[in-house]
RNA sequence: GUGGACGUAGCUCAGAUGGUAGAGCCCCGGAUUGUGAUUCCGGUUGUCGUGGGUUCGAUCCCCAUCGUUCACCCCA
């Protein structure tokens, strides 16, 4: 019997990160604990898969995501699960079971890991994707949204980043200013259903908002003259979105006011916001977000006031590697041993290296070849030394030190002094 | 989900009206057995994305499929 042997692939959407990608990512994630740190937001972790149910309560019955891009299954018991398609919902959901938010509890959280969304890949957008989600709770006021735009900000300017990127921002206002918006929208186009594109008609009811997002230049003129919602929104939306503006201004934030700006996720209100770039196609969202009060009431938890964003990493990757195109991993030292004695000390050799400097990055080299072999090795791996251990450094308990990318001249000194020529790395 | 482009060595790419392929880089070794970066010499690598069709013969033509990519859609 013949069985066809399929070559092993990965999952379409979903790529695999090679050593020469994850230095890369390794920067990004150091950079953004660190700004993490710097706003004292703690970092949450909550399961990849959820009940179904969950994303179809918070995130809407009728987005797309919910209606054709999630990864959904029953498990052997027959319940139905989903690969979650983006953090708030399962971290909303994770707060109101530890009762983290009871009594007003304030909380700043924040997490980083794989969501999955079943779209058809492009650069910038796959079907397993890393995000970093931000999420203030109870915190009513416009500061908050400042601040986490703030912290965008820093770690923009921290990866090298902040040229590439425009910080828009709208208010959706509450739900009925909105409503009562939509319901204008709708007139408005509905009396002008002959100019509509197909995707606009279908928009019409499912989320008319988005027929203003709409990129089809022949829909341009008949969106210039929509109604424009932020002449709709209720009095305490407009004065919250003023005080955002107050903020941003005192900051030295630049922002720009697009009206178009909505949300594919049915929960926002009052504040969104999107930092976009030109250096991606049309993946021109790096990371968005913005206000979500009625959220934690919506899934059976205390009415809580709710902020937060979501930032793509992949996305933001591609502009840190425009950016800086030359991370990959580096070691600080190659160990060489040369001749049958060294050879067979130099794991242990290794280990004395080791012990005095703890932070030192060090490959010991493990074949034998000549001498210029070796030291080929050594300069290819990037090392800032070549530490060489031969008869003569076994015999008074030594190691010679040479320079791989200056010009100070090689230098011997016992092996229990090497801390002070590696000092602290 | 819709429409377009593209899949040749690990990478970037060349190639022929249809007669089973080549360059550069990378990698490995040597020149150079206590010293790398320059240089020189030598070496390895491909089911030409996959399956089927047409043909004496297909990497090339046709169909399908998978993957990548661009735009739409959607979104981070």
């Amino acid at each position: 019997m013949v069985e066809t042997v399929e070559k092993l692939s990965a999952v379409k959407g979903m790529a695999d990160v090679v050593p020469d990608q994850s230095a890369a990512w390794q920067y990004i994630e150091a950079n953004i604990r660190e700004v993490m740190q710097n706003y004292a937001y703690t970092e949450i972790r909550t399961p990849i898969l959820e009940r179904t149910q969950l994303f179809k309560r918070s995130i809407g019955e009728v987005t797309d995501i919910v209606e054709k891009e999630m990864f959904t299954f029953p498990d052997q018991n027959g319940e139905s699960l989903t690969l979650r398609p983006e953090g708030t919902a399962g971290c909303v959901r994770a707060c109101i079971e530890h009762a983290l938010l009871r009594n007003q509890q304030q909380q700043k959280l924040w997490y980083m890991g794989p969501m999955f969304r079943y779209e058809k890949p492009q650069k910038g957008r796959y079907r397993q994707f890393v995000q970093l989600g931000v999420e203030a709770f109870n915190y009513p006021g416009p500061d908050i949204d400042a601040e986490q735009l703030a912290l965008c900000a820093r770690l923009w300017k921290r990866l090298g980043i902040e040229h590439m990127l425009e910080l828009q921002i709208n208010s959706l206002g509450d739900a009925p200013s909105r409503n009562a918006y939509k319901k204008k929208l709708i007139e408005y186009f509905s009396s002008n259903l002959n100019k509509l594109d197909e995707d606009s008609k279908r928009r019409l009811h499912a989320n008319p908002m988005r027929i203003l997002d709409s990129k089809n230049p022949e829909m341009q003129e008949l969106i210039a003259a929509a109604p424009v919602l932020l002449e709709h929104i209720d009095v305490a939306s407009k004065e919250h979105f003023e005080g955002l503006q107050r903020d941003l201004k005192a900051l030295g934030i630049k922002y720009a006011i697009n009206t178009r700006i909505v949300r594919g996720l049915d929960y926002y209100n009052r504040t969104v916001f999107e930092w976009v770039t030109d250096k991606l196609g049309s993946q021109s969202a790096v990371c968005a977000g913005g206000r979500y009060d009625s959220l934690v009431g919506m899934l059976q938890g205390p009415e809580t006031s709710s902020v937060g964003f979501a930032m793509g990493l992949e996305r933001a990757l591609l502009l840190l590697q425009l950016a800086k195109p030359d991370l990959h991993h580096t070691i600080d030292c190659f160990l060489i041993c040369i001749g049958s004695t060294a050879e067979a000390q130099r794991l242990i050799l290794a280990e004395k290296i080791r012990d005095q400097v703890p932070h030192l990055a060090m490959h010991t080299y493990l074949g034998s070849g000549s001498l210029g072999n070796l030291f080929k090795k050594a300069d290819k791996s990037g090392a800032q030394f070549a530490l060489i251990i031969g008869d003569e450094e076994v015999a008074n308990d030594s190691v010679s030190i040479k320079f791989l990318r200056s010009e100070q001249p090689q230098q011997t000194v016992a092996i229990n002094a090497i801390k002070s020529i590696l000092g602290d790395l």
